[in-house]
DNA sequence: TATTTGTGTAAAGTTTTATTTACATTATAT
DNA sequence: ATATAATGTAAATAAAACTTTACACAAATA
């Protein structure tokens, strides 16, 4: 799964820790999804796209497989 | 987290055991989701609205909190 | 009545997501 | 050059999602 994390953060000009703040995550789980190292939660995916005011599949690109 | 997947399989005339078996999870999962047990991972709501054509967010309703 | 089908649930175990602590590296600023 | 901020990563642990097996119950059907 791809996401646009990083951009959605440089249009904004904020850090992983804020955004961890913002989405009371630590900061390497926001580090560790911006890699693909694992997938949000469903729970975690809907707080991001309302913070960024856009949908889940706008931020997360699921790709089969 | 609500979600309308009861109303999705009765408008499909589909059960619990052959919406598991399109999404490759258990029964149990699919049944644990509606009776809202916990929450599906994010890779198995795109899964979800694959099947059903449709947004994640029509399926499945947050609720902060 | 007996059987089958669909649903609800529970316990034990595995996998995935997320946390905490910690340290290394890169970039920026003083 | 040195400090600071931001990012990458790793190991150990905790929490949540999911599986497997199993059983109970209600409704439909043979």
């Amino acid at each position: 799964m791809k996401n646009r994390l990083k951009v959605l953060r440089a249009e904004r000009d904020m850090t992983q820790a804020q955004l961890a703040d913002l989405l009371a995550v630590s900061r390497q789980t926001i580090n560790a999804i911006e890699k693909g190292k694992f997938d949000p939660s469903l729970p975690l995916a809907f707080k991001a796209s309302k913070l960024f005011e856009t949908s889940i599949e706008q931020i997360f690109l699921f790709e089969e497989n």
